[in-house]
DNA sequence: GTTCTGGATGTAAGCGCTTTCAGTAACCGC
DNA sequence: GCGGTTACTGAAAGCGCTTACATCCAGAAC
């Protein structure tokens, strides 16, 4: 029978073991008020008498006092905190829309905790379940590939999420983004109004990604309605690092007949593409042209400046934050939201060479 | 006399408010063990019969139980997660040591906050509050300055911190980097050897940053031993953007006599110095030698390739999670470590033209 | 005066874990 | 057989907040 052990325990308190940290009681011994007044004065001001909240307003500044987010997470049900995953920050288009993201949450006081999957689902899915034990109120991720269990998991506990960085309008995940198909299509059928007809592309490695698959797909549509296709042996994949992609490239242009215009998924592909082409003494746009994707600060300054497509990463970020934010708020926010692109014509293409 | 009130509370336990997860007690429950045991046979299995620790495994399976690391940092008092304030992230150098960091702390069963100080110290000492607030048990800052009140504030708490990308013998920081000083100025030094003595220098934005501060000073010294300073009006800062590093460069360009070399503190503006160059007319290296400092990607891929340094950044992410670990589990680490930079000559930069 | 309001405040019950402490059982050496 | 380990296990006390509910007190309405 257990019974009440006659614990003899020091009256007076000790400081939290291991830290000298201020607590909520403390503020409020210090006002001289209860500590539900001291939450109520910082967290729903209006809800207490002006003579409380400055008490409280001082007391705090006195002491320094710092709230504890598990325990207000622990009480509140919720974290504050939103987690988003992204194949990786160390491409700007991506660190460039999680900054958006960031300062997006920022000013609504949630702050982002950020996972990467390196372009494997599997991990994103392992990463997703992490940040759901970090206990996050919801979820940003990329693209509209996704495992099931990740959708599943998240609808199981009430988490909302949105997809960025691609649309369709009816698919299964909310979303932000621009349809990466149209844009790659809108590509291709510039450099057909170029009049080129042996046309290739340098794409990213389309295993687990949406967005190169779309764009690939995006790519050949036009082509396919006009009776073409990539020229044989024109479709390589390239990881988005110039080096490789010059290797890559080096391959594209060993093709004979050559090709005139190559489609680059995205910037980095296409300057690794201009340099080799360079590198190798092929005229651009005379002998080939080359098309990009992202519009990265380099893209307009190097010679000749890329042609290619600005994707509106910043919004993007932010109109997915703010999607996310109005869900947690209750509100139902559409379920997919399309960005426009546009192309920009630049240096690097030109009309096909005759014959 | 506040009397127990009768509390008609039903006897079956709702389910976790508006979120239908499992917790502990219902493995605990499944398991047949208690909650004691459940949380031994996940933190410490070292600690529990193998009878137990399956029984828990198998519970925690079935039920797809995640735990809840708000509460588990409010008993445990560590929240298992570390902060990192950093300029930016839009900025390769940036983002490959946060991803660093990020892998080093996963293994570890860390995870990262990061947050943005946009190269404000006002703002960065505003997110480590937040950070704070937020229960980090450790966090890692960039460079040698910061607020004063920072520091104090991490030392109250016992936070342990590390700065990173910056190096500093006897600072008052514990630090990952290398030396900035030390690097610039043996870039300014290989000018020399090159025979230049008309040298300009494309720099950041110094205020608030040390980077910025030491690699001028840097360049400075071997140009001052060797009697020389940078030419007049030769030193213009800018930020790290290629478009307004050509602007800043538009100005250097209109010096007269023409410095015969450029320092240029990073790699986008050695580029934007490269463009502006040709753009211009100028040759580079026969009339003008350019540096740049990173060795980014594209560095070594323009045409010329840029002479530059390459710096150590993945490896100081990693150390300097390293050593926030170490410290967290009460070890104490070399206060500094020093890592090393080298120069990468490649064809930006040639002997000086004679006259 | 009495009864209603309703705003401001306090009380105390958790939130879901970890961890201390006590207890139990099995085993050891003598 | 006995004291002393050793190896597990469970009960329960918090961790620092939020919030449902009770209370109190003016002032309004009657």
């Amino acid at each position: 029978m257990p019974l009440m052990r006659a614990r003899t325990r020091s009256p007076i308190r000790r400081r939290r073991a291991g830290s000298n940290a201020i607590a909520l009681s403390d503020v409020a011994r210090a006002a001289g008020v209860s500590t539900a007044s001291v939450s109520r004065a910082l967290n729903t001001p209006e809800l207490v008498s002006e003579n409380v909240r400055a008490a409280v307003q001082a007391a705090v500044t006195r002491l320094g006092y710092i709230r504890h987010s598990a325990a207000r997470a622990l009480a509140s049900r919720r974290s504050m905190t939103i987690g988003a995953v992204v194949p990786t920050i160390a491409y700007s288009i991506f660190s460039a829309g999680v900054e958006a993201i960031e300062r997006r949450l920022e000013e609504a006081g949630y702050a982002l905790l950020i996972a990467t999957s390196d372009y494997s689902l599997e991990r994103e899915l392992r990463q997703v379940r992490i940040l759901l034990e970090r206990g996050v109120d919801g979820v940003i991720l990329v693209g509209r590939y996704h495992r099931p269990e990740l959708a599943r998991m998240l609808q199981e506990r009430a988490i909302p999420y949105v997809c960025q960085g691609a649309y369709e309008a009816e698919g299964p995940h909310p979303c932000v983004g621009f349809d990466n198909h149209a844009a790659m299509a809108s590509m291709a059928e510039y450099l057909l109004g170029l009049g080129h007809r042996r046309i290739a592309m340098l794409a990213g490695i389309s295993a687990d990604n949406d967005r190169v698959i779309d764009r690939i797909a995006g790519a050949r549509a036009p082509l396919n309605r006009a009776g073409l296709d990539f020229v044989p042996g024109g479709l390589v994949e390239s990881r988005y690092d110039v080096a490789e992609a010059r290797l890559a490239m080096k391959r594209l242009l060993a093709l004979r007949p050559r090709p005139t215009a190559l489609l680059c998924v995205n910037d980095v592909l296409a300057l690794g593409a201009l340099f080799e082409a360079r590198a190798e003494g092929v005229a651009v746009p005379a002998e080939l042209s080359i098309t990009g994707f992202d519009d990265f600060d380099f893209a307009r300054n190097v010679e000749p400046p890329i042609t290619t497509l600005r994707v509106p990463a910043p919004e993007m970020g932010r109109g997915a934050a703010e999607q996310l934010l109005q869900r947690l708020m209750g509100q139902s926010p559409p379920q997919a939201t399309l960005l426009p692109t546009t192309i920009i014509a630049r240096g690097t293409t030109g009309p096909a060479p005759a014959g």
